[in-house]
DNA sequence: AGTGATTAGGATAGCGCTACCTCGATGTTG
DNA sequence: CAACATCGAGGTAGCGCTATCCTAATCACT
């Protein structure tokens, strides 16, 4: 059986057309059937999965990407993965996405604009269903492309400024301030607030705990330690010592997430420094580590999970189409009150 | 203008055929400078470059994917996302294989083989370049779609028994035999073995640190504490606990990683058990906390940033048809002996 | 100069799927 | 009962790119 004819470059995987040739039935409805749309009488349709599953048919992504210009894709961008939250948040984001058969794509834009928005360029050539981002904070060409591309959005972590935004998230500065109200109902006067990394949100909280001391009469700018420095535990420990060095009438810190706090904790312990004795810490985050400290890490809870199934919930109505009622979700946050005050 | 003529279907961004018209060549001439294949006249390939940056020209995978039945895309199958370890792993991994102009597909198996082998199929219909999975551990079929789809892959964390398979990990039971060398040689004699979620790796950490204990003639199967929860911090302190009320002579653990370890020192330190005066206490992994824990935590260091990078280098040469020269790659570990002993 | 080997670039033909349009068969209405 | 809407199914034609083949030109070598 000699054959001169051209190569084939079949991949030799059963193809829809094979399905539909099976089935007797045109490889469009074939197609229907297998997606699920238009009303297709139910015998044919029977035929059509039967012969699918005969053949062990497996569809192209690729030859429907470009066929229909859109990826059952969900992007997913978030400054960092060495951060539990995010991975808790990632988590339930694809519990929701993964059964409504969306392929979930994740970003880690390192807390970089720059690298967000180059991020950004890489998934939307893939033409995402549905893209969920961290915060608002970007570059003016990210939001520009997030836009242009008409894919529907729901922004992660923080409350918009603007209506018709879908996010859900809750108020980063409500929070710091209800750790300040916290500390001040507490009795303590001079109370600091440590932070790194200073993301928007991490901003956000500061901002909120420095307006209630403003308030209350009691707020001292030198009792502000803020350094751009990658949040660690380690940093934590020296940060809470150089601020006691400085200022030993220092009664009370907010720390602005768990890793700072639970570093400062143990340096205290090392060191002698009573807590909450002589100074109260409050953290954020409630990491898995803060109820296990001693003393047990008081902190600001924030629903995680909730977050990332809400979000994704949001991104499935919207991406379907339907009518959403409420684009701006809080979920709000808790403060546990443990042994550190 | 009135037009009866069939709806285009086009995206409205610049093709391929935009830039080679715009450049006066043919298409394919295009498509070979843009992928920096062949050898194309310098001219020409300097016309089609300006025509494409000019246009905007943004390749679009989908079609490259159809056309060449590939993509420029490396899957990455992790048993766990909550597990420091991996995210470092998946960082290095990442940093090698982006700017080679890979695309890096994240799959969480939560320790699931069933739920790998769903994900493993799931990718493959992608035509990934490359594959990069954790361990040996792993369902029939999927063994058999991994050696059928023919993709190149490399094997994380452990060591192959077979040659000619690409892995780039340690001898975990080997680290776990350091570990029992280790505290028998600072003179204990009662030594336990905790462990949780009892994935392939722990398993074979406990084996090693067996087999030294039968060695030296103080093994004492009472002595072995497992089960397959998940890890976390409050089971350490519980298995911690209950070890010590069953057995009140133990004076030595080896926590199978370091979250039960950290919890079982916290719970020491809040019930006052010496360690290590009474039990010492080692862990594994080396986890950012080991090191601030009081008493500061020994633990094994995995390398885990030059795993990642390795085996992304050897998966690039592998991709790339080059020769490997070594297959197997063994990192190593390192015991970091602190203050629990 | 003639032969073959090597090259550069182009023509052709899909990859596997779905959007769009058409058509015939059914139901619906005055 | 004819005209008309409705609907299920199929035909056609790409989506944007690259694999394969092909031609013509260049280059050795005999």
């Amino acid at each position: 059986m000699k054959t001169t004819e051209r190569k084939t470059r079949a991949t030799g995987r059963a193809t829809l057309s094979d399905v539909a040739r099976a089935a007797q039935v045109s490889p469009i409805t074939a197609s229907r059937v297998l997606r699920g749309v238009d009303t297709v009488d139910p015998e044919l349709a029977e035929r059509v999965r039967n012969a699918a599953a005969a053949l062990g048919y497996v569809p192209n992504p690729a030859a429907r990407a470009l066929a229909s210009a859109r990826s059952d894709t969900v992007a997913v961008l978030v400054p960092s993965l060495s951060n539990r939250v995010f991975i808790d948040v990632l988590e339930a984001i694809y519990r929701i996405l993964q059964p409504a058969g969306y392929e979930v794509l994740i970003g880690n834009s390192h807390y970089d604009r720059d690298e967000e928005e180059r991020l950004l360029r890489n998934y939307l050539v893939h033409r995402p269903s549905g893209l969920i981002v961290t915060g608002f904070d970007r570059t003016e060409a990210a939001r520009r492309l997030i836009e242009a591309s008409g894919t529907p959005c729901v922004h992660l972590m923080e409350l918009a400024h603007a209506p018709s935004v879908y996010c859900v998230g809750l108020s980063q500065s409500d929070a710091g301030a209800a750790v300040a109200r916290h500390l001040l109902d507490r009795g303590r006067r001079r109370v600091a607030f440590v932070a790194a990394q200073l993301d928007p949100r991490t901003l956000q909280r500061g901002e909120g705990f420095r307006r209630v001391l403003i308030d209350e009469g009691c707020y001292d700018p030198a009792l502000e330690l803020l350094t751009p420095a990658p949040s660690s535990m380690a940093l934590g420990g020296e940060l809470l010592v150089s601020l006691l060095e400085r200022h030993p009438d220092v009664d009370g810190i907010f720390f602005c997430n768990d890793d700072l706090a639970q570093g400062a904790l143990l340096e205290a312990l090392r060191r002698g420094i009573a807590v909450p004795q002589r100074v109260a810490v409050v953290g954020f985050n409630d990491l898995e580590g803060a109820a296990h400290m001693v003393p047990r890490l008081t902190t600001i809870r924030t629903p995680r999970e909730e977050m990332g199934q809400r979000a994704a919930a949001l991104l499935l109505a919207a991406m379907r189409g339907e009518p959403v009622k409420m684009p701006a979700v809080d979920v709000g946050f808790e403060l546990v009150a443990r042994e550190s005050r």
